[in-house]
DNA sequence: GAACATATTGTTGTCTGACATAAAATTACT
DNA sequence: AGTAATTTTATGTCAGACAACAATATGTTC
């Protein structure tokens, strides 16, 4: 590959959209500009970049689907706080993307190996205020007159509040996918499983109380049996599902 | 909200970007568009959406910034096989935003959640393929006579495989962006924790065993106090690197 | 002077047409 | 047949225009 030529080629340019989205990702990251302030509009960019409003609607357009951006037509461009959402959306995309069978399974035994972790971890880091949301969160459950998927959704709950009671930052990121990734299925369980409300309250009780106690290894076993049971649980849904199909 | 109106008033409307971006996407979520292959040019797609040849390239333009896309200059627009690097650098992004220190000892701690279990049902559900690659990845780390990096991604693979030999197929889908997320930092353990490479050897050994032994408890002790050890080397990774700052 | 309706301005969304540039396909020439 | 030149196809960028929305300024009425 070497040469000897005087010059070198002109280096294979990247698309100016994707220099300009690089430098105003720079500038957010380097918090010159910041969460929830306006950055200049599109025309200003034309002109500090000495680009064409199509280059800088480009490179805007790349920073929003990335989360960095807002726009609000008429008003302007905004910074976002970055939120979760712009990790647990590429994750449950990839996810979905990357499991091929049924899955619904594969899912319980993940949430198996996860969470009684997640549990342990609670039980030593929590806050009294983590507390409140898990005291919040099985009472909400009990007294729910609402439709099964009211029920899926504060159960769920339940679990991403003890993910963040574990104070890892981390753990809350990979366990919303995983949730996620059922909108339905956990609804299902309830609809085909009498007892599933229940033995849901009673088991999430059972947790918190270990987790008041600081009982680590408690809180631990504790969640290994109620995903045992949701296993269980899980399989009478499918049972139940193909039943219908025949 | 009910009125007497013959007509609804037009729906407060999604840019068309969006829409035609959301289209696409379920193409590719759906299988109709296939990883690899090429999807139909600007101009084709200008057609079947019947609008502008900018409305459908800031739609390119989304999705190729989410990773499902990649554009090539007069060739054509081609579906990405989804790869980890569209979860880790939104992850990546997320922590450094988030967090104002150094995250590496979240990447630990997270990992001192979710391994112990993989490693419980890895000793349960591994079958003798697994062993080998095992057993292969502990060989090579003995071996390696390489640089620091090759010792990190020999340490890496040990943990993936047993990943893998849990039997379950999300895990390893949910491991692999936290051990992605530090190409370097594990590096820097091995070059500034002398024992690292030893103790890794000795304690993968002792994973292993428990996990021939089928002893799921001890095999998941075992992890814990492993990453208990990683934790302190982080710890002095951590320190050392400070100490050159000053 | 205050309240409301109207007009103006600033900003993003979309369209059209044009040319530049890169890669592939075709044609022409040896 | 093999290679070089040309044409075609496709993406990258530019310019100008108008629509749609939001905030501001202006004017009118009481």
């Amino acid at each position: 590959m070497s040469d000897n030529n005087m010059f070198s080629p002109v280096e294979n340019r990247e698309p100016l959209s994707k220099v300009i989205a690089l430098q105003i990702e720079r500038a957010i990251l380097t918090k010159q500009f910041l969460p929830g302030s306006k950055i200049p509009s599109e025309f200003e960019l034309c002109e500090q970049f000495s680009v064409s409003r199509t280059s800088v609607r480009e490179a805007i357009q790349t920073l929003t689907a990335q989360g960095l951006l807002t726009v609000i037509k008429g008003k302007g461009i905004y910074v976002n706080d970055i939120s979760i959402e712009s990790v647990v959306d590429p994750l449950h995309k990839y996810l979905t993307l990357k499991l091929e069978r049924e899955y619904v399974l594969d899912i319980v035994h993940a949430r198996q190996i996860i969470e009684p972790g997640i549990a342990y971890y609670a039980a030593l880091n929590h806050t009294d205020e983590d507390l409140v949301q898990l005291r919040n969160d099985i009472k909400g459950l009990e007294d729910c007159e609402g439709g099964y998927s009211e029920l899926a959704k504060l159960d769920t709950s339940f679990h991403m509040h003890l993910a963040k009671a574990s104070r890892n930052y981390v753990m809350p990121l990979l366990l919303e996918p995983i949730h996620r990734l059922n909108p339905d299925f956990k609804s299902f369980v309830y609809a085909t499983v009498g007892e599933a409300k229940e033995m849901a309250v009673i088991w999430h009780k059972k947790i918190i109380d270990a987790v008041i106690d600081r009982d680590a290894e408690k809180a631990r076993e504790t969640m290994q049996e109620h995903l045992k049971i949701a296993e269980k649980h899980a399989e009478m849904m499918l049972a139940a599902a193909n039943k219908e199909k025949l």
